[in-house]
DNA sequence: CTTTATTTTGATAATGATTATCATTATTAT
DNA sequence: ATAATAATGATAATCATTATCAAAATAAAG
């Protein structure tokens, strides 16, 4: 059974209004503003969990270190090779399904039974190219 | 300037024949068949040099340990939830070519200058579904 | 409301993959 | 052959993540 806690909800909460893919150390010094004494296994426990729940994403950057998306859109992830920052590229619900199709086509070539995708993009973001 | 090295050479060798997608560790196991004393760090060193000339590629699955790609067809990846193991789905040239113009498409919604991809899909494999 | 049972937390130790260091060895240039 | 330079192997250091465990918080039962 899953317990309420004030921490689970304060770091759900952070990672859903942030838009720019926190590790768990960025939420960490941003939320022991909240809790002061919130220690960094809670933020490793809680966003593993609500991974598991489906609630948030986690994503696997070039640096090897996990970053967590809590944006409930459809959308890709675009990678800057400069900045390491990483960008959403929204997806039209139209441009989402056509995409979801022919991954599953894909899939279907090996057999096997597709349940989810994550598409990285690498490159320059807008900034960086124009350096 | 780069020098010729015995230990690159079998390094890339394997990685090219394998189609298992091995972690340094496996190739580390692999190596030592051939060469008794080699050391990781040489296949540490190796496959992060093997990869930023672009001879292989690192892919980064849901265990955090990076394995490496040397299969030069246009091919996307399809991680296996239970088992783990990851495989390669190849793209027709047609297929290829389509996929990186849609993704160019959306790269150019946030003005990036679009590189690389990398599509991981993931669910059961044949195998896997079965049981 | 109090007691009991269970889960979560915070602190910290342990783990494990990767990177850094450095003396020795191998390769290339002269 | 000699000198210059880069790569190697051994191993220490780093650092993100996970495991452990006593104390605190939450939920359930009386």
């Amino acid at each position: 059974m899953k317990k309420y806690s004030r921490q689970r909800e304060v770091i759900l909460e952070s990672i859903k209004m942030r838009r720019d893919h926190p590790t768990v150390d960025m939420l960490y010094e941003d939320l022991k503003l909240q809790i002061p004494n919130i220690g960094i296994a809670t933020i490793y426990r809680n966003v593993s969990e609500l991974c598991n729940c489906g609630q948030i994403r986690k994503i696997k950057c070039e640096d090897g270190v996990y970053r967590y998306d809590g944006n409930e859109e459809n959308h890709i992830h675009f990678e800057c090779n400069n900045c390491h920052r990483i960008f959403d590229i929204k997806l039209e619900e139209k441009e989402s399904t056509k995409i979801k199709n022919e991954l599953q086509n894909l899939a279907n070539t090996i057999n096997a039974e597709f349940d989810k995708q994550e598409i990285m993009l690498s490159g320059l973001c807008e900034k960086c190219k124009k350096q």
